[in-house]
DNA sequence: TTATGTGCAAAACATTTGCAGGAGT
DNA sequence: ACTCCTGCAAATGTTTTGCACATAA
């Protein structure tokens, strides 16, 4: 057993009540692999080519499993689709307005910013997301290029 | 002419190379009127009721059309649809994991965020944006009443 | 032998687009 | 005439869901 696969299977298994399948492991281990964000359908193509009859809904509803365990994060930040990430820890994201490509941003998570909000409105604040916008490398880049 | 029709008048020819019809005064009106942020099913309710010939793909040409103008804002955060709002100055919202409301941060937009993100990444920073989440107070009442 | 999970296809949902007709300049 | 705009319907893209079968507890 790799070193990934024996990690995968640990944090698989703080989920409760949920079996820890070939697909769940590959789901999480290709999720793993990346730095990217990548939307289902990536992650959907990296499992395939591990586990070619596996079908889009269940790489949806483990993804979907697993971050309502914590186990993976969904960023559901702007653009057209939701993103996955294998880091669990807070932490901030920027998002290129011309190709939708997310990473991640090491700027230190403002705690405060939540008990400071909490004072000023009516909810019951849960957490808080920054999101940054911009252009990436590549695509000024591209820009120039043109 | 009513005040929130001159009001809207004028904010519309800040639109260049395009005209202001009916659709679009009334769309941008009837945004003005309400504190919530609705997305576009519902902004197209709200202008169905002056305008009962209009279609969704109107409202929707028009939105993103005001929103590349900087007539009204889109917010692009989590969630499943995109909202909207009259109010262009930068701010933050928080919405309800529960019902997916969202409303106004009354926390100071912090500025720095951009220039101290600047410094961390190769992107080139354009803004950002900040979204708190948690329960409101409907979805709280409605909870407890379980 | 009961719960849960999977693949597949269809459905649901939000948004965009093509097009023919309308209106403003 | 020309350009822009609209309503309508169809298409698109993403995500969810129903169901029959498979698999683990």
């Amino acid at each position: 057993m790799d070193k990934s696969t024996q990690a995968s299977l640990l944090t698989l298994e703080r989920m409760e009540n949920f079996r820890i399948t070939p697909q769940r492991q590959v789901i999480l281990e290709e999720l793993s692999k990346v730095n990217s964000h990548p939307a289902a359908n990536e992650v959907f193509d990296m499992v395939r080519t591990r586990l070619p009859r596996i079908g889009l809904g269940t790489v949806y509803r483990n993804l979907e499993i697993m971050a309502d365990n914590g186990i993976i994060l969904k960023i559901d930040v702007g653009g057209t689709q939701k993103r996955f990430d294998a880091i669990v820890e807070p932490h901030y994201h920027i998002r290129c307005t011309e190709c939708g490509r997310v990473d991640d941003m090491d700027v230190p998570v403002q705690k405060e910013f939540e008990t400071m909000a909490a004072a000023s409105t009516d909810y019951k604040v849960q957490g808080h997301r920054v999101e940054f916008f911009g252009i990436c490398p590549d695509c000024q880049k591209a820009k120039h290029d043109t």
